[in-house]
DNA sequence: AACTATTTTTAGCCTTGCCTAAATAATTTT
DNA sequence: AAAATTATTTAGGCAAGGCTAAAAATAGTT
């Protein structure tokens, strides 16, 4: 790994790590330039360069998926981007809904030591204002207790809200109006076919589906024995 | 001012406005070139642009100044990076010989609101750990105490170091072995064909002229008054 | 005033990362 | 299995911001 990565560079990879942890499978060009917001073509000549320099593997029409190095310079992103993230929470009085678009910026900008500072002076976190893991000095995902999107969950389960797994300004904004932020209890009162019928406090809401996938809680103590 | 300039343009301009602000001529090709670490073509070329957004005013082998919107922008860049500097140094323990960098890849990417946080959690200062103003909200230069280099004063008179003219790590990292930071009490001993001799604290020291013109201190009151 | 040396500009090229349009491959439907 | 649809790649371009080499303007010297 010689030279430095361009921006556009570190974001392909990062992305493309971000959508083999859903799927599993290779990352299709498609999907990439969706998230990208860039055309297909455009993707298709980033995935033979990063190829070329072996930080994915590339088959032409089958997707990419990342090398070992590519996964660690993806990592190191994330890294960035969530210590990031809640570093100007925690430090700065960002709310959650301001915390991304800043980090998406400056995650490729930091240096090392700007990195190593954050992180010790939010005591080495491990996971960050959305609830997304925070790769270790190593790189390595800290490995929490289980987490259940509330769509998955029974009538009666209640559990604390640990992740929310959308960036959207305006969906994490809603979130905060409902209370429906991290660490919030909640229980799940029916699951229905247009959404998770939930409480919060004295107030219930229906979720629609869509949303509801999103919501993580971890499931509280007397439910988990049981 | 419609769309958002490059990191590059960005870069033109402010540094424009610091040749500017030494020389009070035209700032010349070849200056921005050495500057931007750039061939003197390559300058020409922007100079060209900037020219065409209005941003500088540009007649060709005569060199450019900054139009009110280009001092405008600078101003702006330059508020980026002071406060960037003290906020590495204050908040982040970072050293003054080492937030000059950090802070020239920052200062293109923050936000507005990441600039207001910094001033307020700073306390809106006036300074930038080498001494260097830091234009406030309205991009309005502060007026302080006067300076004076070092270089330009007579023997006996002492003074408080205020401002360092450099931004170079070695330079500054020695200065600090020297004890010459900021603030620190110095006396001027003798001015001479290879230097300045000075006193600080029990030591004393013959200051290469070139060092010593980037050195600048506040007199003292009684010195002052007399 | 004529040379000489230095600056600056012009012209042409390169790389990066994006785009559109057209061609080709893969997948789904009938 | 053929046809139709969708996904992906190829080909050709474009804008930014650098570069080199050559031409032109300016400044300095005799
Ligand atoms: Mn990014
Ligand atoms: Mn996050
Ligand atoms: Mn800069
Ligand atoms: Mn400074």
């Amino acid at each position: 790994m010689k030279t430095k990565l361009s921006e556009s560079q570190e974001d392909y990879l990062k992305h493309i790590f971000l959508l083999s942890e859903k799927s599993d499978e290779n990352v299709s060009a498609n999907a990439l330039a969706e998230r990208l917001k860039v055309k297909p073509a455009s993707v298709t000549n980033m995935l033979k360069k990063l190829s070329e320099l072996s930080l994915i593997e590339y088959v032409p029409y089958k997707g990419a998926s990342l090398t070992s190095s590519g996964e660690l310079i993806a990592l190191e992103v994330l890294r960035h981007h969530r210590l990031l993230e809640l570093y100007l929470s925690e430090m700065m009085g960002y709310s959650w809904d301001e915390v991304h678009e800043e980090a998406e910026k400056l995650e490729h900008v930091i240096s090392e030591r700007f990195e190593a500072k954050m992180a010790e002076q939010l005591g080495h976190p491990t996971h960050d204002p959305h609830g997304d893991p925070i790769p270790d000095q190593n790189l390595k995902l800290p490995s929490g207790p289980a987490i259940y999107p509330i769509t998955s969950l029974k009538a009666g389960v209640t559990g604390a809200i640990t992740r929310v797994l959308t960036q959207d300004k305006d969906t994490l904004n809603m979130l905060t109006r409902l209370s429906l932020v991290m660490n919030a209890e909640l229980e799940i009162i029916a699951q229905e076919r247009n959404g998770v019928r939930i409480r919060v406090g004295d107030e219930r809401f229906l979720i629609p589906l869509e949303l509801a996938s999103n919501i993580c809680i971890s499931k509280n103590e007397f439910e988990k024995t049981k």
